[in-house]
DNA sequence: AATGAATGAGCGTTCATTCAT
DNA sequence: GATGAATGAACGCTCATTCAT
């Protein structure tokens, strides 16, 4: 087959997405080298002309998705004069990157099987910022000046409250809809959720 | 290589622990029949043999670990009379189990990530009871009853508080790790929060 | 499974029945031990106990077939005094006994292919009268004698061609039906042609 | 093993040569893909990449053979005018070419043993002319219209007569060899039934 | 007389990857 | 800059068969 365009960064960037919607799927072990160059209407060969291997590839598609979060978060404005608003600003932001990115979640699970092996290797993904964390504590920081948050708050522990809760609805959405008997992925239990995560976070900084 | 035993519930019961720790490491596409067969001092012939094929062997391993989850829940012994001790208690065993059981947490990541697509085909995983749902609710109930907790609790959101608290923090260990710059493994980080979580839930049922 | 049966040479008989419609469908190299035993209700282990191997089932149900056309062709009773009548009573029992017997037919194939490589190892088969060649030859001796018949035929080659005639139509029925574009096992198709063959084979006999 | 040449034509030739003659000698079931390979001085890996797997393989082989014979008929020219002539060429030539190709012979019975279920994939074999029936229409219509053939006679019939008499004697050769207790094969013995047949031929044909 | 447990060798096939131009 | 040809190593799985009682 001919290749579609010749220009050079298109096709990267077409076996780029490929990969990512591929590794989502079926994670590193299952991903599959020609079904991603079939995917992007290019050539197993291509990709190690690109990318150099599997798993630098791999890692690409990681340092991909962690820098487009980070792009998602910088671009947040928040008025953080009013902290218990601008948390449930940032609840429903991350909870809607969740939901709307779903490759991330499942990347990210994938990642932690392999016990963070790939993740460790990109020197890019150390080197991004993460300006959630400094967006949280400004907004904490302010909350607890007025009086409105509990005086002892730790940042890391609200982002992690915060991360959990809608993370695990909809990483482990397969399995809870078994136990729990209902489809978690309606669009009223997903927005029934999001009220319940604010409510409990807000819940857990009440002084 | 000569039998190490020919008592057939013995080879099938290491097989089934070898698969065990082997899909937790690899997930189910990167797990490898030779490496179950070498760890449990059998032969690929065998799994074939009783099991019938690699995905069978998965299911089962899946069943195992879902029906000794089961089991340590029916073991607990709580008093509900003090419903606050109670679930206390409860978070506690949740928290610890999933320390006990990475592979737990392991399996159940993987198989979000196949979208459920090897628990579904399991007859017995779906027979089975978890009574993790009605303990914590009788639990809620006596409080509410009581006055303690909110009186609109509904367990089913409670339940995926507790876990998503306790499950997020070690499923994603590695990444977050990365992300925060701890190593939230270490013996007083995990204390900490478990600390933390109890705090966080008790705080979402308050009136 | 329970056994069937305690009897040992009815699981035995099983067995040879199974094995023959297996190697029928299948060829030799194609049969398969364990379906043989499932469809007998047997085990695998069985087949061993009794016949010693697979070449060795094989070989018995060989020296079945040959023994079973023996027997019907020595049963055939012939008025040799109307030598053309007789011919055409041997000609349509030859060529119904293909038809009643396809694994004849099939296994004969199978073992052409394989360059006699089984049957020769046979002692049995060797030491099988086979009567056809006698009764055709006492009915063109008498053809001969009366004049009806050409008078230097040669018993083989009327045998080759009589058998030639029926076997291949049979033995080649899918290969043919597909260059021919007609179904040759349709009832009227197939009487049609034992016709053809009677006709042919008694033009090559005139004088 | 460094390949023997980087000619991607010769390289799959060399091995769909080198599966006729395996498939020839074993079957489509017992034929074996690395001696295929090996062969062929080549790998396993390459047959996969050239045809995908064995089955498509082995029907190629078959697309070939039939392919080959088609283009053989082709080439042959009669004259019409002189029928019994005529006839006595295409049968000559049949009986020649089942002679020189038993992997046409061998594979044609391998694939009816498998109830045509290979052939009945190609759709290259159901479009492949197969000129003999022409050309023996061509002459029987001929020899009935000079009054020197049966004025009824059916073209498949024909065929049938003469394709039956070549084919069975060599397909069957190990087990005739066995009963009849001559060697089929040599040359005087190939000779005297070429006689035969051809001798049968004409006189199913005589008014 | 009968069988459950076990196996070495090999099966067709797929993997990520490199060669050679 | 781009690609068709080629591959070693492994994959999940199946084969006929034997062990041990």
């Amino acid at each position: 087959m001919p290749p579609v365009t010749r220009d050079a960064a298109l096709t990267r960037a077409r076996i780029l997405r490929a990969a990512r919607t591929e590794f989502m799927r079926h994670g590193y072990s299952g991903g599959r080298v020609d079904r991603i160059s079939k995917a992007a209407k290019s050539s197993d060969r291509m990709i190690y002309y690109y990318f150099g291997s599997k798993e630098a590839l791999y890692i690409e598609v990681l340092e991909g998705v962690y820098t487009e979060l980070g792009a998602a978060e910088s671009a947040l404005t928040l008025d953080v004069s009013e902290p218990e608003a601008a948390l449930r600003t940032l609840i429903a932001f991350t909870w809607n990157y969740y939901l709307a990115h779903p490759e991330f979640v499942a990347l990210l699970a994938n990642e932690n099987m392999h016990r963070g092996r790939h993740i460790t290797k990109s020197v890019k993904v150390k080197q991004l910022s993460r300006p959630v964390l400094d967006i949280l504590d400004r907004i904490l920081q302010e909350g607890m000046r007025q009086g409105i948050f509990r005086p002892d708050l730790e940042v890391k522990k609200v982002y992690l409250t915060m991360a959990a809760l809608g993370y695990f609805y909809l990483s482990n959405r397969y399995t809870l809809s078994t136990f729990l008997g209902d489809d978690l992925m309606k669009r009223e239990q997903c927005a029934s959720w999001q009220e319940e995560m604010t409510r409990v976070v807000l819940a857990s900084l009440k002084p």
